[in-house]
DNA sequence: CTTGTATATGTGAAAAATCATATATATTAT
DNA sequence: ATAATATATATGATTTTTCACATATACAAG
């Protein structure tokens, strides 16, 4: 993982929210973090595009819905600053985290395994 | 300290050089990082006033010469976070500290205190 | 005072990133 | 098959960032 790479994609707005939110649920779908960041759908879909290309997320299809996480093969060092990040940083995502709780009809769930 | 703003500081191969170099030395100055990236004054200059604008920087003249040195003020997980990615990171450092080593009549330090 | 070195900044051009809008694909429900 | 929902992508415009080059300022040395 180039430090360079793995930088720019955390210095946008809508791309470092996503990665905080994902980071504080574990996993989330596109209309979820659509409906988090009150941003419209197609800005949001090209961000998190961009974060699995640079494999910051990973994604996985279940039904109509895609769920992003963060990519557990990350490099020690940068799974380290995200989870800093997150932490330090909680009053930046409150907005964001209260349109999330306020969102009804979230998908319901399903582990990805078996 | 605004996260988004912080790595977009990060999120230029010049800036994030200047910021490894001087997390690994201490306190640069100017013509030591031109000649540590092999780039032009005017260019390393723009970045370091750069970072030194979003306190990511301090700097300090002592003669014709200007030192820049990270901000202790930092909020701790920014600091974590530079010390993390030089300390995992000095494969990509190597070229420039070859060229510093390598220069010559590098200015000699006198302690800012006392 | 003149010359040389170190640093900073003004300016306009070039490159890169971001965006809104329209549209395409896939899935689910009727 | 049709309609509705979720997601992805194409396109051209706009904004932001970066750059090279010229020039200005400050200090040191002679």
């Amino acid at each position: 993982m180039n430090p360079v790479q793995f930088y720019k994609c955390l210095s946008d707005e809508t791309r470092l929210r996503c990665l905080m939110l994902i980071e504080n649920e574990g996993e989330l779908c596109v209309c979820e973090l659509t409906e988090a960041l009150a941003e419209s759908q197609p800005k949001v879909s090209r961000h998190l595009a961009q974060l699995r290309q640079c494999e910051l997320l990973l994604d996985r299809k279940q039904g109509q819905w895609v769920y992003y996480r963060i990519n557990p093969a990350l490099p020690d060092w940068a799974t380290l600053v995200l989870r800093q990040t997150n932490k330090a940083n909680q009053a930046f995502l409150k907005e964001n985290l209260a349109n999330l709780s306020r969102m009804g009809d979230r998908p319901n769930r399903v582990a990805s395994c078996c």
